[in-house]
DNA sequence: TTTAGGG
DNA sequence: CCCTAAA
C-alpha cells in the first residue's frame, strides 16, 4: 500500500441518460427531472452522500465534488447527476443510496468506473469490478448496525489499495492530494475554495450539543446515530492511521469551538440573523430547530453557501477564517445527524419523520433511510420555507412552474383534508416526491394519484425538459482518457494490422458518420473526438493492451434511443437500434482477438464495459455480421469504397481484415459465405469452444498483422 | 445465465 | 435487432 491513493475507488457509475431512465423507471417523481427539480433532489442528496463520504474519507476527491457543484450550480443537471452518481462508491452507506436504482438495472446497463485523481471517469477494470460487484451484490445490508460504518471505512481502504495498483494514468498533481496520508491538511487545501464543501469533508468532532436531546431521537436519525455513537471510540483507529486529522473520533471538544456560533445557542433572532447571513435573505421561521436545521442542512448542500463566508460544523457556524481553528479540532462531522436529531418539541417537521419512516419502511437500510430522509427534511424544509419566505436562489422558470403547481394541489388537499395533522403526514411525503424529486423509490399510491393530477401524465413534460443533446458536456471533459473514440481507434487497428492505414478512410468515415441521417448520440461526441485527434494527432498508439477496457464509448449514451415499435403480432416491441461504431467495432475485434469469439460475455464484459447498450448478444451478432462482410468484401478486394452503400457505417477494410482473420484463426470460417470453398471445418458446428479455448494470447500475428 | 442460431 | 432453444 505503499502509493496509496485513496481517490481511486471505483463508482457504480450511470450514465447520465440511464439514471435519468432509471429514476423514472423506479421513482417517477424523480423521474421528470426538471433541471430545477433534479438539481434540487441531487442537492438534498448530495447532502448525505457528501457527509458520508467524506466522513468515510475525507480525501476523497474534493475536487470533483467542487468540479460538479460548480456545474451544478451553472444548473448543469447533467454534471450534477454524475457527480452524484461519481461520488457514490460501492461501500454499504453510499451504496444504499443508489441501491434500489442499481439493483433494478439489467447488468447490462451497469457501468462502473473509476474515479481517477483528477475525476475522470474510467472504465473499471475486471478486477475492480469484480470487487466492487461483491459490494453490489450485497444486498442484505441490515440497517443499523455499529460495525457498518467502520466497515465502510475499511473497505474504503481496502478499495483504495486495490485500485492503487491501477494501470491507468493518474494525474500527478491532483493524485497527491487525495493521499490519505496528507489527507488531513491536504483537504485543508482543497477545502478553502469550497468552504462548506470543506467542512463536511474533514470529519472532526462531533460537537454533541447539551441541546442534542439522544436519547429520545426518532428511528430517523437512528441511523446515522448508532453510527456515530457506535463509531466513538473504535472507528477512528480504523482510519486513524492515515488520515489522523481527518479521521472522526467523537470526543467532543468544545473548548476549541470558541468563535464560531453555536446553533443551539443561539435564539430564534440570531438564528434569524444567522439564516440571512448565510442564505442572504429574510426568514420569518420562528422555530429554532427548522432554523438550526435548515442553516447546517441547507447550508450543507446549498451551493448558494459556496459564495458565503459561513462555513457550517455541528451545527456551529463558523467564518472562513476560523476554518482553520476548527479543523485541529477533533471532530466528526455530523452536522446533518446532529440536526436530524430533532427535538421532540420540534414539532411538525419532527412527526413527519417519523411518518415518513414509517411509510418508508421498506427502505431496507437504515442508512439509506437516514440519507433518504435526511433529504425528506430538507426537501421539506424547503417547501415549507418557500412558503414563508423567500426563496434566495433564483428560481428557475422550471421551478416556479412547479411550485406553484404544488402549492395548488396542497391546498386543495387542505380543502379535503381538515385535519391538519393527516395532511400534514400526507403532504410531507407527497410534497418531497414531486416539486423536489425525492430519491424514494416505493410510492406507487402517491404516483399514480400524481399522474392522475397532471391530467396528462406529469412526467412526460418534464422528461422532455431534459437536456438531451449536450448531456455530455460536462462530462466529456472527465473523459479525457479516451482518446478519441474511433478515429483513435481506426488508427490503432491500422496500424496494428500495418493494413494501408490510410487517413482519407477514416477521414471518410467520420464524414459519413457525420452526415449519416442517424440519431444525435454518436455523432456530436465522435466529431469532438475526430477534431480532438487532429490537434495531437500524435496520438499514443501504445496501450493497446489497455484501451480495450479504455475505450469508452465516445458514443454518448444522452439518448435512450428506445423506440417502442407497434407489432402487427407481437404488441409493443423495443427497437434499440444503434449503429455500430468503428470504435465499437474495434472493441469487438480486439475483443475477438483476446478473448476468443464465443465469449462474448467475457468480451462484453471487459471491452464494452462502458458500453452498457450493446448486449453480449449484440456482439455476437455484429459479429457474425462483421464475419459475413469480411468474407464477402475481402475476396474483392473492394476497399470501403463501394461500402458506401452500406447505410450504415463503413467499416474499413483494415478492420474487415482483420476480422477474416480471426475467423480463420478460430476457426469460424463461414461455409456458406466462403464461397463453396467451406473448408472442411466444422462448418455450422460452431467449433467455437476449439476457439475460445484458445486462450487470448493465442492471437500472435494480430497485433503484428 | 450464456451461447448459438434462426428470423 | 429480437426471440428461442439448448447447455
Amino acid at each position: 500500500m505503499g502509493s496509496k491513493s485513496s481517490n481511486h475507488l471505483i463508482y457504480p457509475c450511470l450514465l447520465t441518460t440511464q439514471v435519468r431512465r432509471t429514476w423514472s423507471a423506479t421513482s417517477s417523481t424523480v423521474a421528470e427531472n426538471c433541471d430545477d427539480g433534479l438539481h434540487a433532489l441531487l442537492n438534498s442528496q448530495l447532502s448525505s452522500i457528501t457527509n458520508f463520504q467524506f466522513r468515510n474519507f475525507s480525501k476523497v476527491c474534493p475536487s470533483v465534488l467542487q468540479k460538479q457543484i460548480s456545474s451544478a450550480q451553472k444548473n448543469d443537471v447533467t454534471g450534477l447527476v454524475e457527480f452524484y452518481l461519481v461520488s457514490i462508491n460501492p461501500m454499504r452507506f453510499q451504496l444504499h443510496i443508489m441501491h434500489l436504482q442499481w439493483r433494478q438495472m439489467k447488468p447490462k446497463l451497469r457501468k462502473l468506473v473509476r474515479v481517477d485523481g483528477a475525476g475522470r471517469l474510467v472504465p473499471a477494470t475486471q478486477d475492480e469490478i469484480m470487487v466492487v460487484e461483491d459490494f453490489l451484490e450485497d444486498d442484505k445490508c441490515e440497517p443499523k448496525h455499529v460495525p457498518d460504518t467502520r466497515h465502510t471505512s475499511e473497505s474504503v481502504k481496502t478499495e483504495g489499495y486495490l485500485l492503487e495498483r491501477n494501470p491507468f494514468q493518474v494525474p500527478e498533481g491532483k493524485l497527491e492530494s487525495e493521499n490519505p496520508e496528507v489527507g488531513a491538511e491536504k483537504s485543508n487545501v482543497l477545502v478553502d475554495p469550497v468552504p462548506d464543501l470543506g467542512k463536511i469533508e474533514a470529519p472532526e468532532k462531533v460537537a454533541v450539543h447539551g441541546l442534542a436531546p439522544c436519547s429520545e431521537v426518532s428511528n430517523i436519525d437512528l441511523s446515522v446515530r448508532t453510527e456515530v455513537g457506535s463509531n466513538p471510540q473504535d472507528a477512528p483507529k480504523e482510519d486513524a492511521p492515515s488520515t489522523s486529522a481527518a479521521s472522526s473520533s467523537l470526543k467532543p471538544d468544545f473548548s476549541k469551538l470558541e468563535g464560531k456560533i453555536c446553533l443551539d445557542n443561539l435564539t430564534v433572532k440570531e438564528l434569524q440573523e444567522t439564516f440571512k447571513a448565510a442564505f442572504g435573505r429574510e426568514t420569518s421561521v420562528k422555530d429554532k430547530q427548522w432554523l438550526k436545521r435548515r442553516i447546517t442542512m441547507g447550508l450543507t448542500n446549498s451551493c448558494d453557501f459556496s459564495c458565503t463566508t459561513f462555513i457550517i460544523r455541528d451545527n456551529v457556524v463558523v467564518r472562513k477564517g476560523e476554518e482553520q481553528i476548527c479543523h485541529r479540532v477533533k471532530s466528526r462531522i455530523s452536522a446533518d445527524s446532529e440536526d436530524g436529531v430533532a427535538n421532540p418539541d420540534s414539532g411538525g417537521s419532527l412527526g413527519d419523520h417519523d411518518n415518513r419512516i414509517n411509510d418508508d419502511a421498506d427502505f431496507s437500510g437504515a442508512d439509506v433511510s437516514s440519507s433518504a430522509f435526511e433529504s425528506c427534511k430538507v426537501t421539506k424544509d424547503l417547501y415549507t420555507e418557500q412558503r414563508t419566505a423567500k426563496r434566495a436562489r433564483k428560481p428557475t422558470k422550471r421551478y416556479i412552474e412547479e411550485l406553484s403547481e404544488i402549492e395548488s394541489r396542497e391546498s386543495s388537499e387542505k380543502l379535503s383534508s381538515p385535519d391538519k395533522t393527516s395532511r400534514y403526514r400526507f403532504a410531507c411525503p407527497e410534497t418531497l416526491k414531486r416539486p423536489t424529486k425525492n430519491v424514494r423509490l416505493n410510492a406507487r399510491p402517491l404516483v399514480t394519484r400524481q399522474d392522475s393530477l397532471g391530467g396528462s401524465g406529469v412526467q412526460i413534460p418534464f422528461v422532455s425538459r431534459i437536456r438531451r443533446s449536450r448531456p455530455r458536456e460536462n462530462f466529456m471533459p472527465l473523459l479525457k482518457l479516451q482518446p478519441c473514440g474511433m478515429d483513435m481507434s481506426t488508427r490503432q487497428v491500422s496500424s496494428a494490422f500495418a493494413v494501408s492505414g490510410r487517413q482519407e478512410d477514416d477521414k471518410r468515415n467520420n464524414d459519413l458518420i457525420n452526415t449519416s441521417s442517424s440519431p444525435g448520440w454518436t455523432q456530436q461526441p465522435l466529431i469532438a473526438a475526430c477534431e480532438e485527434d487532429k490537434h495531437d494527432s500524435g496520438m499514443k498508439i501504445a496501450e493497446l493492451e489497455n484501451d480495450i477496457e479504455l475505450n469508452d464509448c465516445s458514443e454518448d449514451n444522452s439518448d435512450d434511443n428506445v423506440v417502442t415499435v407497434p407489432t402487427q403480432k407481437g404488441g409493443m416491441r423495443r427497437k434499440h437500434h444503434r449503429p455500430w461504431t468503428i470504435n465499437e467495432v474495434v472493441k469487438l475485434v480486439e475483443g475477438v482477438a483476446r478473448y476468443g469469439a464465443g465469449r462474448w460475455s467475457e468480451i462484453k464484459r471487459l471491452a464494452f464495459a462502458s458500453c452498457p447498450y450493446r448486449t453480449s448478444v449484440d456482439l455476437k451478432d455484429k459479429w457474425r455480421n462483421l464475419l459475413k462482410a469480411s468474407f464477402v468484401q475481402l475476396p474483392a478486394e473492394k476497399g470501403i469504397l463501394n461500402s458506401r452503400k452500406q447505410a450504415s457505417v463503413p467499416i474499413p477494410a483494415p478492420i474487415l481484415s482483420r476480422v477474416r482473420e480471426l475467423a480463420d484463426m478460430q476457426g469460424q470460417i463461414q461455409p456458406i459465405l466462403s464461397t463453396g470453398k467451406s473448408s472442411g471445418y466444422s462448418s455450422s458446428g460452431r467449433s467455437v469452444h476449439e476457439a475460445s479455448s484458445r486462450s487470448p494470447e493465442s492471437r500472435p500475428s494480430c497485433e503484428i498483422n
